[in-house]
Formats: C-alpha cells, sequence, structure tokens
DNA sequence: GCAAAAGTGTTTGGATTACACCCATGC
DNA sequence: GCATGGGTGTAATCCAAACACTTTTGC
C-alpha cells in the first residue's frame, strides 16, 4: 500500500495529440508539423498540445484541431493513452492519442508558431518522429483501420463526391490487399450510395460516375433493419 | 495560442482503473468493490489507483490487480481515458481504463484497506457506481466486446477445461444473442482446440465433454495459414 | 421411462471468388 | 487504333441458418 500525500501526485502534465488523417490519390496521408522549437526542433511530429487545467480532453482536442486546421465539427476517435515516465524530456507529461478523418482539400493547413512546417505525408512514408510519436501513429493507424473494417468512416476522408474506385484504392492501401474490381462492387452493395448525375472530367480514360454516401439512409438501415457495416 | 506558463500544467493527478472481467455460468462478472472511505464512501465501485510519480501505466495497472486478487502475469487491456475536469470532486484526476480477464477461480478476493467489501457482479446486474464509474465501466465492455470478437480472449476468462456449451453461452451473453449449438460448433471448428480425455462430473444429463485452448497451435496458424479468429 | 443436455447430419439460400467480357475516353 | 480504367455477368464454391435427429447421463 502506498503512503504518498494525495497531493505528490498532482505532479503531471496532460496533453492530447491529434493524428489527422486524409486520402490523396488512393494513399491514405496524416498531417505532420516540422516542430519550430526545442526539444526536437525541425523533426517532424503529430500536432498536440498541453490541456488546460479545467478543460476536457474532448474540447481541447478540437481546439488543437482547429489551431491546425481551421476545422470545426470534425469526429474526434480517442485511440491510446501513452504514460511511460520518461516519454518527455522536460517532465512528465501524459498523452491521449486521438484521429480526425477530414478531406484533404478542406484543409487550410499553415505553419504556425509551434510549427515552422505541416505537410501531408502518406502513411508508407512516413520518416523518424520527434518523442515517441512513431509509436503513437502506429498504434492510432491500428484503430483506424479498425473502425474502417467496422464504421462508415471511410466517406469522411474521401471527397464529397467519389468514384467507386477511390473507396477501393482506400481499403486496398489501408489493409494492404488488391481486390476485384466486380467483387468489390458486390460487396458495397449493401452500403446506401446516392448515385450522382456526374461523372469525372478530364481523365483519359472513360470518366466514372459519382457518389456520395448516403448517411440519413445509413441510420436507417441500422435501426429498421439488422444492418451491420462491414469491410474486411 | 496559450500563454499559460508551462508549470502551471503540472497540477494534475492520474489513476488507473482495473475492469476486472470473469466467466461463471455462462454469465460474464465484474469484481467491483465498495468503498471503505469518501468520497462515495460505502459505494460500489471499479478498483484504481494513482499512478506514482515515476511509475509506468502498465506497472501501475499490474500493480493494482495484484494488490487485490493477487495475480500477476496476466495481460491488462487499455480502454479509454477519462478526463472530465469534474469527474473527481476532490481535484483533476484523470484516468486511463483498463481491463484483465481473469479466471473467477483463480481469484483470492480479499477486502482491503480501501475497499471494505468485494464482489463479483453479473454485467447485467450492475448497480450504480461511484464517480463516473458506470460510463467508464460500459465502454470498456464495449472494448472488451470488441476483442471477444476478434481475438481468442475468450479463454482467458473460462476454465482451463471447458465445455463447448460454456464457450457459446459465453458469447450468447456478451453479444445477447442465441445461437444454435450445431451451427455455433461448426464455426468454432477453424478454433485449435485440445480434446481432452475427460468429461463433467455429477451432471444429471449426458457429460459433456471437456476441451482447453490449444495456444501454440493457435500461434502457428496465424502465422503459417492466413487465419484470422473471427467470432460474430 | 423421462427429462435434460450432448453431439451430429442434411438441406437450402446467400455470399464470396475467380474470371471473362464489353464500354467510353484521350491521344 | 490502342492504352487505360469503367462497368457488368456467370459459374463454382464456400459458408451460415434452420431444423431434425440420435446419444448419454441422473433420477
Amino acid at each position: 500500500m502506498y503512503k504518498i500525500d494525495f497531493q505528490n501526485f498532482f505532479t503531471y502534465s496532460f496533453s492530447s495529440d491529434i493524428v489527422i488523417f486524409g486520402c490523396q490519390e488512393g494513399e491514405i496521408h496524416v498531417l505532420l508539423i516540422k516542430r519550430a522549437m526545442e526539444p526536437f526542433k525541425d523533426i517532424w511530429a503529430i500536432p498536440g498540445d498541453l490541456i488546460y487545467p479545467d478543460e476536457d480532453l474532448q474540447d481541447a482536442s478540437e481546439r488543437i484541431l482547429f489551431e491546425l486546421t481551421k476545422l470545426r465539427n470534425i469526429e474526434l476517435h480517442q485511440a491510446q493513452t501513452f504514460a511511460n515516465p520518461n516519454r518527455h524530456p522536460q517532465g512528465r507529461v501524459i498523452t491521449c492519442s486521438h484521429f480526425a478523418l477530414v478531406r484533404i482539400e478542406d484543409v487550410v493547413a499553415q505553419a504556425s508558431s509551434w510549427a515552422e512546417d505541416i505537410d501531408w505525408i502518406p502513411m508508407r512514408e512516413v520518416p523518424e518522429l520527434a518523442f515517441d510519436h512513431n509509436l503513437i501513429l502506429q498504434s492510432t493507424y491500428d484503430v483506424l483501420k479498425q473502425k474502417l473494417a467496422t464504421e462508415p468512416v471511410c466517406f469522411d476522408m474521401l471527397p464529397e463526391k467519389f468514384t467507386l474506385h477511390e473507396l477501393q484504392l482506400l481499403y486496398e492501401y489501408a489493409f494492404e490487399i488488391n481486390m476485384d474490381k466486380a467483387n468489390f462492387r458486390k460487396k458495397i452493395k449493401p452500403i446506401p450510395l446516392i448515385s450522382l448525375d456526374e461523372k469525372q472530367k478530364n481523365v483519359k480514360h472513360r470518366p466514372a460516375k459519382l457518389y456520395s454516401f448516403d448517411r440519413k439512409r445509413f441510420q436507417e438501415k441500422i435501426e429498421k433493419e439488422h444492418y451491420r457495416f462491414k469491410m474486411y
């Protein structure tokens, strides 16, 4: 049994890290920042910030996301908490990782006082990161893949209007597999999509039809039928 | 941009809560404690404790589990972190919930200085708990169910030697469904089990064969074949 | 014999797989 | 015309659900 005074426990710092994922040309990208200050100055890192003493984790995460991307009302998914006592050289900082799924074209990415540079990097080309951020990124990516398999979060990172091929590429990239085109289309048949009267433009092949996700009909299907989203 | 001094952030307390699950007569139980001190004295709660300033989250969780159950070398699964500023009346305590799966017969549950009582309670009969522990318990149970569907963790809560019917009851309880006996047995065919030369005793019906989980062959199947555990 | 649960086989329909084929566009 | 991807059909196979039936124990 420990005999340390309660007050001595109030010596931690707590932060939230936000892994922002997007999709471009079939590749899942992550938004990383190049740190503008020590420690790990000039090294790429996951955006994150300390949490205010009276701030909820959710609010802090939304604040961090907004400061970096100017996006609001994006769903934040909690992933994992990292509490190794030595993970931060300046003191004990416990961090809780989250991820957000955004459309890359919606983001007005910009440098800031704590980020001298900022860039979208394909998940398979991520360099060495600051702190334990490679570990955090990998485990957060694993949670994303889990969600991609069981929830329709893919539509949060695809453009509003997408082709079925883009959808397929996203899953192929995430699960590192190749799928048969015809079979993939049969598999996604139950997902309620809105078939738009629009086609791709300026492509050097037959232009593909555009679709968007029918979120309303999806909810209805879950409630009324026994429907469960399931990929892979 | 925040302008608060870095030192002001070191005003938190951090704790680990351990939801201990077991299985008895086909029902998933949780080990709860009746608090011996304020706040919430005499109220049921999830066991947990503050983390030492230089202690890793994993070590702290193992310590808490051992103090309560005298069990070591039990896998701890991280679930979710709760950081609402008002969740603890005595200060800002951020807690990270975990779960452990144990065999109820292995646990030497005992009261302690911080728990005047301790009991296994079926998940469907959990009373009002202290703090935000009902919320924590529910979300941790959801993570357990997720794991039950994709990893062979069921065998950590069943007796070493179990009947196929016990296995079925566990899944029926977790997913709140009824399964056909014959179909269930076909579904679990790919799971490598050791068929023991032993049977149930003192039952007033045909005694069932006992099995145990073949962890070694399971690992081999994953590595050599393309096998993926998948229930429900 | 009867109750209760163990344990197995058969049929059916729907989903998954592999593969083949035709279509529209830019160059 | 041809390269490139868009888009669809078919047949074989596997898998899941529904259901029926036999077996073994205690009382």
